[in-house]
RNA sequence: GACCCCAUCGUCUAGUGGCCUAGGACACCGGGUUUUCAUCCCGGCAACACGGGUUCGACUCCCGUUGGGGUCGCCA
């Protein structure tokens, strides 16, 4: 059998960070086992979907190099389908038509009464759950309402559906069986009003579970006491999502359905309606979400929560798969810097995490900077020019200049919008940080260095040996310590106390340059150091 | 509140009953790279949530507690 996964995001929004790792591990699973990997959009909240989420949905993944196969299903183009499988259910019994209050009657699905095996449903044992005897208890084709007691004794209103309590006994005070459903729930079949008892204080019924099997998390099941039937077709005739994705997971084959941990809720209700529709579910895995520094799920007051913000940041598509595939999954070794061949290659539901996982962006940057230090020389310039291109100073450099300056700045680069640091390479005046030039240029002694430094330098050629020369002779003649003159140095050339090599930085400005600099801060910069 | 899911260093994780004095990575701290920035290298700090079982032996299995998250829409 072929295994077929899909990414169904809805286009109400930008691309969340999880649901593109969730297409990511689609993606891999698929690419993994030879299978297919289709894309669904799930527009059928037309009011919420618009075109530029889908726009931007498509270059996300084309950025992260999510090839799907086939065309998108857009999934509004379905929604006749999606009625014609609720008209079958209606006409098989597995769906009913309600209205709530006033308004037009919605389609709810009806958690079967009498599952055959292919359900999933299990039979546990009789169970007693103490109920508020005020309130009256309600049944009809519709569902059990109820009111449970709160710690306090306050009743706690309370619904399921019908099939939760099978075989349902109402019990009161003294053990008096005040109401029996018996074998025959069809007392309250559709069109019957609802049966109402008083004074219960206990309802008796036996469990049954729904369950399926997560490929990761194991036997997952959840009584059917605390599921309600649910609505598939909206009164105004809109399917809803729980059907047009189970109808067209049927309709693209789909056997894999691998989505985030909060659809298990879902899932559930999921597998009675493949059952329903006459199909055998697909596999299901979820995963876990991906939470903000302080552990909880993202929302769009977070930054970085979105794959456009991290490009747009300076990151390379490959880092970001690379860190996504590890966020929730592990190769099982120590491997971190994989390339997309061995993810591939490695990429196994048993490596999958159960527990929620937090981006760190510092191990992103760190990443990032290992990538981008394996980058080709050409590529890595391409980078930077797109993260500059709104830059005056870097758009009007000379090309041959900022290949250099771009060279020499590539193995300290962890993001390609770092470059925006490198202006000093490229203007005339600098503006310096008053602390850093109080800190290191505004001492004794270090105006005399700078001139004779100065003097010095209009004699060499500017390579960055000479130049080195050149600052030892400097310092070895005034006994500073030959490290600590480069700071200052650095600062009055660069404006920063960060950079490359200061012997390089200072070759690649240029004997002007870097003579005009040095002035500058002799005669603005530094501190009155004339007594020496 | 009910139900569902989860739980190893601050963070991402390895670990599938003995190989664990719990390994790797990020971050942080210290040192080195013929005295600068960064890369890089070396070293350090740092975790099995808690309590019961099961077992000769538990991070690993079971139960409970606590904590976190999810769901309880005619949103998806």
């Amino acid at each position: 059998m072929q295994i077929r996964v899909r990414f169904a995001p809805s286009p109400t929004g930008r691309v969340h960070l999880g649901n593109m790792r969730t297409a990511i591990f689609n993606w891999l699973f698929a690419r993994h086992h030879g299978g297919r990997f289709l894309l669904r959009i799930e527009d059928t909240d037309r009011q919420r979907s618009h075109q530029g989420a889908i726009d931007q949905l498509l270059a996300e993944m084309t950025w992260l190099d999510l090839d799907f196969d086939g065309d998108p299903l857009y999934q509004h183009t379905r929604s006749d389908a999606h009625r014609a499988a609720a008209d079958r259910l209606m006409q098989a019994g597995h769906a009913y038509a309600y209205a709530n209050g006033d308004g037009d009657a919605a389609v709810l699905f009806r958690i079967p009464l009498d599952p055959g095996p292919e359900y999933s449903i299990v039979e546990r044992e009789r169970i007693s759950v103490d109920i508020h005897p005020d309130v009256p208890v309600t049944i009809s084709s519709a569902g059990i309402t109820y009111a449970a007691i709160s710690r306090k004794g306050k009743p706690i209103p309370s619904e399921c559906c019908l099939a939760g309590m099978m075989r349902l006994k109402i019990v009161g005070d003294n053990g008096v069986v005040r109401y029996d459903l018996g074998k025959d729930p069809g007392a309250v079949t559709d069109g019957q009003p609802p049966v109402t008892v008083d004074n219960g204080t206990t309802l008796s019924f036996i469990r049954r579970d729904v369950r399926f099997h997560d490929l990761v998390r194991g036997d997952l099941s959840k009584p059917l006491d605390s599921i309600k039937d649910f609505v598939i077709v909206r009164s105004d005739g809109h399917p809803v999502f729980h059907l047009a994705n189970v109808c067209d997971d049927i309709h693209q084959q789909i056997t894999h359905v691998i989505r985030g941990d909060d659809h298990i809720e879902n899932s559930y209700r999921h597998v009675l309606l493949f059952a329903a529709l006459g199909h055998a579910a697909p596999a299901f895995l979820h995963l876990p979400m991906i939470v903000n520094r302080e552990g909880k799920p993202y929302s769009k007051r977070d930054g970085d929560a979105y794959i456009g913000e991290l490009r747009e940041a300076g990151f390379m598509n490959s880092t970001v798969f690379n860190y996504l595939a590890l966020l929730g999954w592990s190769p099982g070794d120590d491997r971190e810097k994989m390339s997309r061949a061995d993810i591939v290659n490695a990429f196994d539901v048993s490596g999958i995490q159960l527990s929620a996982a937090q981006m760190d962006i510092r191990k992103l940057q760190h990443m990032n900077g290992q990538y981008i230090a394996d980058l080709p020389f050409d590529a890595f310039l391409h980078g930077v020019e797109q993260a500059l291109a709104e830059q005056p100073w870097a758009r009007n450099a000379d090309p041959a200049y900022f290949r250099e300056v771009a060279e020499l700045m590539q193995s300290r680069t962890k993001q390609f919008t770092d470059a925006a640091t490198w202006q000093y390479f490229f203007v005339d005046t600098l503006s310096y940080d008053d602390r850093l030039v109080g800190k290191h240029i505004g001492k004794p002694g270090i105006r005399s260095a700078f001139a004779q430094l100065l003097t010095a330098l209009r004699e060499i050629a500017f390579d960055p040996e000479p130049i080195e020369s050149a600052i030892h002779a400097v310092t070895d003649d005034r006994e500073i310590p030959r490290g600590k003159f480069n700071l200052p140095l650095r600062i009055a050339v660069t404006a920063s106390n960060t950079g490359a090599g200061i012997y390089e930085v200072m070759a690649l400005l240029g004997r002007d340059r870097t003579l005009a600099r040095l002035t500058h801060a002799v005669d603005s910069l530094c501190a009155d150091d004339s007594e020496q």
